[in-house]
DNA sequence: CAATTTTCGTAAGTATACTTATTAAATGAC
DNA sequence: GTCATTTAATAAGTATACTTACGAAAATTG
């Protein structure tokens, strides 16, 4: 037998797992807002630093500037989230949460917590603080190599 | 402080970086090869099961049968699966690797394996190992709640 | 065995997520 | 100070990944 890649044990596609599965509790928990994980992840972003640009944005959330691009898009017609040509430099847009969009990120960040504790639920306290520190040590080993 | 939801060290965070970053780790690896980790992971559960049927594969790779769907299609117009209507249930499409899909399955392997000992190269063993066991605790238990 | 329901697959639409190319604006070299 | 390079953002194209809707075929039920 082991004909082929026994892919149910591969860390690799655990992982994947573990993402379908966390975005499907995340959308189920916030079914209210209609928001999607990303999109919260930069409406955070934006409200723990107001007026930052979408180059930095995209590092601190971990993805490509198109991709955060087409996001802020979204979340601009939304009416979440204002873009404003910085000053000095015009190139740059600047990012600011709109009255509505802060509001709707604070209500979600309750859920938001909820969904984080529901994806641990499978595990144990300990494990959980277990998993978040492997995983953490994980994803920085590689950040080091490809920044 | 503490105004926003600390992202980075949220579990749903840190899962979708280490898939990030088992995609990346992937496609470099198997650049040559043309293939993603989803193409892959088909390419591998028909190697397993020669015959298998698009709904069942759906379910052994874990996602929905609309995108198993086009990713089949993309592996047939690739010729390396070939798809067959069932004698009996017209309604099922089986599956087969054509000998190009095979060969290129086979030489797949070896790299995918160098790919999940990449991905866990910033733990130790010990670590890895834990990892593992704690995220398959983690989806299957989630699997007995929504299966 | 005819009518209803279920199941398999596809199609359409939305939302990531990446790559490469392009435009516009700033920076550096000289 | 002009030219080349770099940088910010968008555009275009491909590939997941989901939802809902639909057609065709099977299974169930009365």
């Amino acid at each position: 037998m082991n004909k082929s890649f026994d892919f149910a044990k591969a860390p690799g596609h655990l992982v994947r797992r573990a993402q379908q599965i966390a975005v499907a509790l995340f959308m189920a928990e916030l079914a209210a807002e209609d928001v999607t994980p990303v999109q919260f992840a930069i409406l955070n972003a934006v409200m723990d630093t107001p007026g930052i640009d979408q180059i930095t944005l995209a590092g601190r959330v971990a993805f490509d500037a198109a991709t955060s691009g087409s996001v802020i898009g979204r979340l601009e017609t939304k009416g979440w989230i204002k873009r404003e040509a910085h000053q000095i430099d015009r190139r740059r847009k600047l990012l600011w949460l709109t009255p509505l969009g802060h509001s709707a990120t604070l209500q979600m960040k309750t859920a938001v917590e909820r969904v984080q504790e529901n994806l641990l639920k499978p595990l144990s306290h300990e494990e959980s603080q277990q998993l978040t520190t492997l995983l953490s040590k994980l994803v920085a080993g590689h950040e080091l190599n490809a920044p």
